[in-house]
DNA sequence: CGCAATATAAATTTATAGATTTTTTGGAAT
DNA sequence: ATTCCAAAAAATCTATAAATTTATATTGCG
């Protein structure tokens, strides 16, 4: 027998997945701006690698819904917009709710265990790394995502979770897109705190009723950033 | 002025959407058999056409489900199981129980007129092109699906309309790999005329409860049906 | 003599480079 | 100002090369 346990998965390692990893980190980041135009020659260049890989990245990421192809005219950023924003937040808060009920409904030790042990790990990282200015801590990103896929992870279907996942994406864009310094005076570590104690205690509705409200008001913050959407607060747009 | 308006959508004419379709129809009709491995030099003999449109093919049926991509070692059919089978059976009571009672909150005269005109549609064309032995009817299928989709078509999401069509997709895979000569014992008329009736009266919960047993109806028979699983009613299977 | 491990060969996936269409752009003519 | 045409850019596709995996055969050891 060997100490080490042999890796079940034994590295991807191929320059499509890695360009995938890379293409993705940059459009969530935002340093792919929305709407850009994704030209080959720009791709090829700024990656250091040949169309192939590049097209199956970017296809990948269609199905992800941060890319977006036109026939015959080429790759593009997915755009972002206030309408759209309302409406990926009004789904997640549907589907997750959903998944939420399911999970609490086959509720195992093991599950609630591993929800606890998530938010536990989660509470106690900063959110920001620096105390003054907002600054993304991706350690705390990585954990809350841990977390909110632990709420939804009994719910016994793998489409359902995949779907939330892909929510999850195109909203943490929006997330990241937004300037929002408004994030410190929310208490999202309370807000987190407050759902697992009432998955804990089994009541569905309140803990469906506290998630809800956890990402509209995500949304709401992001939604007044005049600075991500293009603000048409006057009226007409000149030509 | 033109008499016929100028077109949309001029065709997308792309050689990879066209082998996207094709190999869609022989991924859905069972020609290409689940688990069946997917060789480039094969495809590109039968579909007579090059390595870069069947790659582009190839990933987008993939975020459809249809098609599973094992990292260096190619494209394979996606395989079914019962256990599968049932998850997605599930998953789709679930959400497009969800989708229809949001579309029945947001309900307006056209979209009920749309329903009405699409269950009439469906009530007029045959289930099966053989009166003595089922033979699929493409016709029928088609606005069976229109129909479907009306009934969450005004849920107001985009992206949980597109998942459900996802699943739909998925499942029909399975009806068709089905031999399922039982199907026209069923009266699927009669149900859809039933759901029609109860989302038109207001009734979300009897809706509800009348499209989930529909759904579950059609897994059920195909979970019977020991001829497209590995029928492992005796025990064991030999090497 | 049989089994296991290793090295070699074949097959297949992945990537690169170049050719072919298609769309877009800019300018000239109506 | 609008339409048409030509040149340029860009996307799509084919063909070829490189890298990786799977299969086969050989060698060493129990």
């Amino acid at each position: 027998m060997e100490l080490t346990a042999a890796p079940p998965l034994p590295a991807p390692s191929t320059q499509a997945s890695h360009v995938y990893d890379r293409l993705r980190e940059d459009l969530l980041s935002g340093r792919l701006a929305p709407s850009r135009k994704l030209q080959m020659r720009f791709l090829t260049e700024t990656y250091q690698t040949g169309q192939t890989p590049l097209r199956e990245a970017l296809n990948r990421l269609t199905a992800d819904g941060l890319v977006e192809v036109r026939e015959q005219r080429g790759f593009y950023v997915k755009d972002v917009s206030r309408a759209e924003l309302a409406e990926l937040t009004k789904t997640r808060c549907w589907v997750e709710a959903l998944a939420l009920r399911e999970s609490m409904a086959a509720s195992t030790p093991q599950w609630e265990e591993q929800l606890v042990l998530a938010q536990h790990r989660l509470s106690r990282v900063p959110r920001s790394l620096s105390a003054t200015a907002f600054e993304d801590n991706p350690e705390w990103e990585k954990l809350h995502r841990v977390y909110h896929r632990a709420l939804i992870g009994q719910c016994g279907s793998q489409s359902l979770i995949a779907f939330c996942g892909q929510l999850a994406d195109q909203l943490y864009r929006y997330r990241r897109l937004s300037i929002s310094k408004a994030f410190p005076s929310r208490h999202v570590g309370d807000e987190h705190a407050a759902i697992t104690e009432a998955v804990l205690s089994g009541d569905s509705d309140l803990a469906v009723k506290l998630l809800a409200a956890h990402y509209q008001r995500t949304a709401d913050v992001i939604l007044q950033d005049e600075a991500i959407f293009p603000e048409l607060r006057g009226e007409a747009h000149r030509a």
